[in-house]
RNA sequence: CGCGGGGUAGAGCAGUUUGGUAGCUCGUCGGGCUCAUAACCCGGAGGUCAUCGGUUCAAAUCCGGUCCCCGCAA
């Protein structure tokens, strides 16, 4: 098969543009790119573009943002496209079987996780949170049911102990570009073998939903660490501190085997940090951010605002 | 013009409501104590209070403009 055949590309954020740049660098031809419309982002009125329409633009490929691709424009935006094949990385949309019909070649999508674990939305996270030692990409037949459709190929990468889901999603995306080319090359050289997902060993992790952040210390403390640096950057785990929310970026476990309950400052100075007990020992909390200010280690916040030992944190929203 | 918090010494903050000598915790420099120390004691340096303008006998504080930082919402 040639290398010439006609691709459509959907993506929206970070996490797709490496695979877009890798697309344009090899010299695959890229007929059209569908990324979500621009939405108002960050303070104020600001309507920011995705990030793929942007390295779109920069290489001169034509960009469709629709809110749903498949009404019935998005359908015909396609087709007058007439793809080859359509390549998927966090696009955002569900495609129905009418899209997914389309291209002769199929679509195949970039997923971050080792398939069949962590499909859905949010597996770089998920698999911080979940304290996993190994993550990686697969790429897969898009097919109807979520993350489901048969595995094409698959690399997989170490977590480090300290990783955040930040530092794993830049590794993955880049990872994920790899991925992308080495599936593509055994396309075009007939190698290409598909392998039916084993669904037995299938897990499926949702998207966040709002106050999902929130730390509960009640779990045992290495669960806690883990869902710190699951969560960091984004969504951003914290923590109410009498009507504030304080941010938490970072936080180690520590031996304890006092009596308070979980979620007690046990000491909070700039001396020894913050220390909050937790089900099973204690957490130090050493980068936080407070109203207003920016995010810095416990130890200098500490300096300047206060906080009350003995002070009990209580979960206040669902989740985790 | 989406809502809200903030900009005060190298760092982190209080003081602003009720204008009246610029404060605290650290760091730093010098000295002391100690076998010793990130411990303790004494002393010093370091700030056009983001910026521009206004009100006032007097502005960090009250009023208006600008710049920058942050949280929410998306």
């Amino acid at each position: 098969m040639k290398k010439n055949f006609k691709i459509l590309f959907m993506g929206t954020p970070e996490f797709a543009v490496p695979s877009l740049q890798m697309l344009h660098e090899n010299g695959y031809h890229v007929a059209a790119v569908f990324t979500q419309p621009d939405r108002k982002a960050g303070r104020g009125h600001k309507i920011l573009p995705p990030p793929v329409k942007e390295a779109a633009l920069a290489y001169g490929i034509p960009v469709y943002q629709f809110e749903k691709v498949s009404a019935p424009e998005g359908v015909a935006a396609i087709r007058e496209v007439a793809p080859d094949l359509m390549v998927t990385a966090a696009y955002g949309h569900i495609l129905t079987q009418e899209i997914l019909d389309i291209p002769p070649l199929g679509c195949i999508n970039v997923h971050a996780s080792l398939l069949p674990k962590l499909r859905g939305a949010a597996p770089i996270q998920w698999s911080i949170i979940n304290g996993d030692t190994e993550s990686g990409v697969t790429t897969m037949y898009t097919v109807r049911a979520l993350d489901a459709g048969d595995v094409l190929v698959q690399k997989k990468m170490d977590i480090p102990p300290e990783m955040t889901a930040g530092e794993l999603y830049d590794a993955l995306r880049v990872l994920g570009a790899d991925v992308l080319l080495d599936t593509l090359k055994r396309l075009e050289n007939g190698t290409l073998v598909r392998t039916p997902q084993n669904e037995a060993e299938a897990t499926y992790f949702p998207m966040f939903q709002k106050g999902f952040g929130e730390i509960d210390f009640c779990h045992e403390s290495k669960e806690i660490v883990d869902f710190i640096r699951g969560t960091n950057p984004v969504p951003g785990s914290y923590m109410m501190y009498r009507e504030e929310k304080i941010k938490v970026f970072r936080a180690m476990a520590a031996d304890y085997a006092g009596a308070e309950k979980c979620g007690t400052i046990l000491f909070a100075n700039e001396k020894e940090g913050l220390g909050i007990k937790t089900k099973d020992g204690m957490v130090l909390v050493e980068e936080i951010q407070r109203q207003g200010a920016r995010r810095m280690p416990s130890r200098e916040s500490l300096r300047g605002k206060k906080m009350e030992s003995g002070y009990l944190f209580k979960k206040t929203e669902a989740g985790q």
